[in-house]
Formats: C-alpha cells, sequence, structure tokens
DNA sequence: TTTAAGTGATACACAGCTGTTGCAGTTAAC
DNA sequence: GTTAACTGCAACAGCTGTGTATCACTTAAA
C-alpha cells in the first residue's frame, strides 16, 4: 500500500520499503511501541525516509499487516488442506509460521482497536483457520468447536512457544521442534490427546 | 507501596488511593497505555490528585502490581495445596482468580521490561503456582516439566477465557464455568488428560 | 552523460503525556 | 469549632513522537 496510484517506484525506493517492513516487523516484534526513528535505524535509514515510503505510521503498521496476511495465506496455501490428513497439515502449517518467523502478536495488540475483526487477521485467514480446525474436528483430533476459541488457544499456544529458550525441557521432549510442541499442545487443549 | 514513611493518612485520601489503584485495574485491562488523566477520571479524581497519591506513573504501576501479587498469594493461600488433591486445588484457584476479577495481562505486556523475573510475578507467586504444577505432575495429571512452560500455558489460556463470550459453545460444554474450561483446557494442553 | 528521483541532514510546528506548583475551597480529625 | 490535610482548578515546563518542509548531495535510469 506505499505507492499505488502515481508512477513506478525507483529500484533502490522499492528496496527500501522492502527494509522498513523488515526492520519494522522485527523491532515492533520486541518493542510494539517502538518509535518510526528506531525502526529507520534498524532499517539504516532515516527518518524523514521512512515517512517517505510511509505517509503516516498508520500506513506502515497497515502495509505491515498486509504483508503479515499475505504470508499467512501463503502458509495456508503451502501446507495443502485440502488433500492431506488434517494432523500433518496443521503441523506443516505451523512449522511454515515458524520459518517465515513471524512474530505476530504486536500486530494483535495494536491492531485490535481499529480492526474490524477481533483477532487482527484478515477474514480470509481466519477462514482458513477455521477450515484448519474443522478438519482436525471431524478427524476426531479434537472436540472443541468454537473458531474465535480454537484460534485464540492456537495463536496463544504460538505465542507462548516462541517465548522458550530452546533448551526448554518441554521443547526437548517434542524432538526440540517448536511446530511440533505447539501441535500437541493446541490438540491436547481443545479436547484431543497429545498422542498423533 | 503509596506513602509508607511519613504520617497515617487521612482516612478519605486513603480511599481515594484505593479508587485510583481499583479505577487503574479496570482501565488499564481496556488500554495498557491509558494516560493518568483517563484512570483519574474513571476514579471520579483530578490528575493532580493521582499524582499526589502516586508519585509516578511507575510509581502506581508498582503499587498495582504489588496489590495484584497480594490477590495471587491469597488465591493460592485459599485453595489450600497442601492438603487437598492437586485438580481441585488447580480448579479452586483457578475460580479464585475469575472471582478477584484480576486482568493479568496488562501487567505481563507492561512489567516484563522492567521486572527482574520474565512473568511480571513475584518470585513468591511464581512459586506456590510451580508447587501446583508439581503437585498436577506427581498426580498423573500432567506430564510438562517446566515450570515456566506450564505457568505460561495457564496465564495464557486464562486471558484466552477471559475474551470468551458468555455464550461460546466450548465455555458451555464446560458447564459456562470459566475456571472449569481453564483447567480442562490446561491438563490438556500439559499432556494429561481433560477428563478429571 | 544528462536528468529526474531519492536520500540525509536539519529545522520547525504540533500534539499528547508527565510532573510540578500555587491557590482557593472543602473536609476529616482533634 | 478550629486546624491541618486533602482536593479541584489552572497554569507551567519538559519530554517524546509525529508529520512537514527545505536544501545539498547521491544515485538510478533514460
Amino acid at each position: 500500500m506505499a505507492e499505488t496510484g502515481t508512477r513506478r517506484l525507483r529500484a533502490d525506493a522499492e528496496q527500501n520499503t522492502a527494509r522498513i517492513l523488515t526492520a519494522a516487523a522485527e523491532v515492533l516484534a520486541a518493542d510494539p511501541l517502538a518509535s518510526l526513528e528506531r525502526i529507520g535505524e534498524a532499517a539504516g535509514l532515516t527518518r524523514a525516509t521512512v515517512h517517505r515510503r510511509f505517509a503516516s505510521r498508520q500506513a506502515l503498521l497497515e502495509a505491515l499487516t498486509e504483508q503479515l496476511d499475505q504470508r499467512y495465506l501463503s502458509a495456508l496455501e503451502q501446507s495443502r488442506m485440502d488433500t492431506a490428513p488434517p494432523r500433518p497439515v496443521f503441523l506443516r502449517l505451523t512449522e511454515i509460521l515458524f520459518e517465515l518467523k513471524v512474530s505476530h502478536r504486536f500486530a494483535m495488540e495494536l491492531m485490535s482497536a481499529k480492526s474490524d475483526c477481533r483477532s487482527g487477521l484478515s477474514p480470509r485467514v481466519e477462514e482458513g483457520l477455521e477450515q484448519v480446525f474443522a478438519r482436525l474436528r471431524s478427524a476426531g483430533d479434537i472436540t472443541a468447536t468454537g473458531a474465535d476459541w480454537c484460534r485464540g488457544v492456537y495463536l496463544a499456544v504460538v505465542h507462548e512457544v516462541t517465548q522458550l529458550p530452546p533448551d526448554a525441557p518441554d521443547l526437548v521432549a517434542a524432538g526440540g521442534s517448536r511446530a511440533e510442541l505447539v501441535v500437541r499442545t493446541v490438540v491436547g487443549a481443545l479436547g484431543g490427546t497429545s498422542q498423533p
């Protein structure tokens, strides 16, 4: 949403918008209230440049959530929900999320006020997640029925697992795989058995 | 921590500090960045008065967390961990938390930066929680071993359940008891069975 | 190589929150 | 009933972050 009406951006400018988005994701994940100054610094640019690429802080946040949304969607597509059995799909989806190093929490915290849907995710992503849980339920992996509830528990567990140090005993017990720990925990939490 | 070195406060002043703390808990739960102006307004007082009772925003937050800590501790004591079997203890503890209408999340978010322990809770409360989970583990209710992991999942689930509307299907399925849903979910998440 | 686009640096206005002070009016405490 | 404490109101200074504008310099693009 940076600039889509006027002319084409110069190559370096476009590269800088990407830099800013990357830096913003990183910095805001650590501190959701970080100033544009710090974000620009992390991107190796000046605050003025940040303002040139994004009209306002608001605009930057929107672009960031849009990018996040795209990644969620791509993860949902890559996990091939329609063909594979649900639990491996769920695991694969979670693995992709961790590979993308997506830190969602800052979005949840800040976007909830102005976003129309309360999760901070786009309706399409919510819908995709809902399908995953619906398939898990059909397969008997979980018993929980509420879409909001399933999604909320899932995101919360992802967040907790992200906080975990690499040598945490429960993480080691899951073979060192954060995604595996997430799946076990969420499936258990939502009324299934933690054994596959 | 309001004023403990000088003289005794006048009755109305002391009452106002309590009002401020109550209002702060309520307002900050909804918006962790709310200004002292709004907090004072919610307490029916002026911002100046807020500053008279608490030297700084920092001091107010500290007093608030201390109060929160006291309530956690009292809940831990009331749940009689030593005598009763662990799962009812866990349920009772959670019930007390909900009765107290404690909204912990804002503390987690804001205190983590300056607090020495990463959970934002005092060491004594952390220790008490750890004991609860240790007893649950001994009784075979859960299999998870990490104290941080158990506590993190517990607080996250409590937060999620708090967000749930009263008519959420999964809440109804738990008999309408938020505490019951928390216990089922946490026990399941941490490697136990959701059936008592 | 020429040109237009982009950046860095700097300065400025503006808004919101914090913390402090002074004063007049009210209220608890003795 | 008197006194000391407390509050409301208002004003002030200070800080931080945002958003805008200008100018000289650098760089991609034709």
